[in-house]
DNA sequence: GGCTATCTTGAATGATCATTCAAGTATATA
DNA sequence: TATATACTTGAATGATCATTCAAGATAGCC
């Protein structure tokens, strides 16, 4: 009997993401989202609850496709050849609406204010590191990593580069391709 | 004639810095910068003109201190001590607004609404990027870097290095001093 | 075709935002 | 001590914020 929603939710999901991912949540206002979206405030929270919820929901979007990106990688050229080839192919994705990570933007703006919106990105740069940390051990099992390495710490060590890079390729006037070959290159000393 | 202010001008523009620095932008309200400064907003608006404005003063007081801490870590260690030991000193340094470097989390936060903060913000980047350049250049001169390597490059890649050690060490249950030790061994490479 | 459940609309809400300004107050000089 | 100058106060402004809700529209099912 009901009446069917004239809108695809995971579109909108999408499209909330690159919104929140670009803007930061402060920078994007109900306004912005409602014109992007092209929902009434009523449909609006009648399909999200609320404007934090939606973010939520944004992270977690950008949490699962970053994760499945990776895992296809090693699928594709294995541990190490992924590890290497990430941060070049992050660089070369220039239709992003942000080169910096989502999850660390939302820990610097909000994690200060206690916000349950910077545990949920930590705990998503939690879910990361433990991704690369597994990729390391694969390659130490394969021998193309040396085993007095620790793959947790070597895991920690790659994040933070890979943040950093991130944030350079996000300033004008810097070419971030040189850091992310280097960081790529670095991961040589290990084998 | 006139009445004196009953102020420390310098004194607040530390304090909206600290504010500015640990909260952000839209995280730090006029009510927050009146409470923290104890100024009213007739004594805020005579004071420093807009909000602003004061975060433009935050930003280059915050800029040229780190300018001189790195300075005058050269001038203790050599070029290349300092920059071996300025990560370590930065997060040792636990009583910071937060362990984020500012001129980043501006960066992030209002980069893509066009805001002269943020152009503001990615000079000061820069400057710091030269400053790096030159003690990389010195260590050159000394001996004790390569002269294969590229000072500007060298710098851009240990700034990016720094940038993301310091959001690591924003993150909560995060030990980034192993991280901070591993980019200053990684110097010794360039020897 | 009519009933009902759900979606859509958009004005209204109250909170908070940065900023203004007129009135009151205090200090340094003459 | 008188006066001029500049600082201090705090209520008021208008804009924008996220959110609510009642009324109207529409799609699916009997």
């Amino acid at each position: 009997m009901p009446r069917t929603p004239n809108y695809d939710r995971n579109d909108l999901i999408n499209k909330a993401r690159d919104l929140f991912w670009k803007y930061g949540w402060a920078g994007t206002s109900m306004k912005d989202l409602e014109a992007e979206l092209k929902l009434k405030p009523g449909s609006f929270y009648a399909a999200f609850g609320s404007k934090e919820a939606l973010f939520a929901l944004a992270i977690e979007r950008y949490s699962a496709d970053g994760a499945e990106r990776l895992s296809r990688l090693s699928e594709e050229l294995g541990p190490m050849g992924a590890l290497q080839r990430f941060p070049v192919l992050l660089m070369e994705h220039t239709d992003a609406p942000s080169r910096a990570c989502m999850l660390s933007k939302t820990l610097l703006e909000l994690q200060a204010q206690g916000s349950a919106l910077a545990e949920k990105a930590n705990a998503k740069l939690i879910n990361m590191e433990n991704q690369f940390a597994e990729l390391f051990q694969q390659a130490q099992a394969m021998g193309e990593i040396d085993q007095a390495h620790h793959p947790a710490k070597l895991a920690a060590k790659y994040q933070s580069d890979l943040l950093g890079l991130r944030i350079s390729a996000e300033r004008e006037g810097v070419d971030a391709i040189p850091i992310a070959k280097s960081l790529a290159e670095s991961l040589e000393a290990y084998r």
